[in-house]
DNA sequence: TATTGTTATACTCTATAACTATA
DNA sequence: TATAGTTATAGAGTATAACAATA
């Protein structure tokens, strides 16, 4: 039904003097489930999801990553990858362009309008965490992402 | 095949410089990923999950939650409770109790048994939370915390 | 009428193994 | 022998609707 979970005060209260509260794997799930929701929701009229406006910004970056980079990246099994590449390619989104250096490899790469699309995607993207990271200032905002940037990026 | 992308030294650093690394929705998610997948290994030999312990730790606190308030904690829909509590209940760790203030909801208690299973599980998954987190000093870790505190309880 | 727990079901996601072509 | 992408498939997780008991 409804899993949006919009916690009112008392309960949000409870929750933050659980022993769960102190378990940063607990506070992650949490945070996760409720911005990919966000974000999923956000993403739809665009024909996007969370997993694949991922592989669209890596696909718009540079280097261009190989579906193995993917896959190590957002933490997902190769095979998933292919699924994902698909959409996009059906989209016309992205191409699977050969890698010069290893005939096995296929570089993922946006298209023009791939490029497009990614511009208007991350800008709904950006300005929805925006919202979901409204309870900190500035200064918190920013070290709150510096932090999360060394654990999560091993 | 393998999915616990442990990244080398130059993946790490590329990713690091994608415009994604500055989504606090992604590094959240792969967190979550990295996290859950560690956290449920280190629990398997309990019988447990991320899901079931945090529904044991919700029992073990105070004051016990319904299935309505679990669901609204865990981001989790109200019937998936279900198969949580049913399990643990297989265990001998938890209980259904009726809710004096309201016949409809059943309030979910942790058993002696539950409670020693708990105090074990959370040993495990604190010491795997901390060396996840080693790459922040003490006082990192506990600005981290109390910001993805803050966020991630609405 | 609305809500709690439950069941059922369809759908998505995840994990695993095997295949092909390359290395 | 090992690795990249692919396919197939089984299992786990997710979303949705409907029902009985209770509010």
């Amino acid at each position: 039904m409804s899993q949006v979970a919009q916690l009112e005060s008392d309960l949000r209260d409870r929750l933050a003097h659980t022993s769960l509260a102190d378990e940063p794997f607990f506070l992650a799930a949490r945070l996760s489930a409720l911005g990919s929701a966000a974000a999923n929701r956000v993403l739809t009229d665009l024909g996007l999801k969370v997993r694949s406006y991922s592989v669209l910004a890596f696909a718009c970056g540079d280097p261009k990553p190989t579906q193995r980079e993917l896959s190590q990246f957002l933490v997902l099994d190769p095979s998933q990858i292919v699924a994902l590449v698909d959409e996009l390619e059906a989209l016309g989104a992205v191409e699977r362009h050969p890698d010069p250096r290893d005939r096995r490899s296929k570089i993922i790469v946006a298209t023009a309008s791939g490029r497009r699309l990614h511009r208007k995607a991350k800008q709904l993207v950006d300005e929805q965490a925006r919202e979901s990271l409204h309870r900190l200032d500035d200064r918190q905002r920013a070290q709150f992402l510096e932090l999360l940037h060394v654990v999560a990026i091993d």
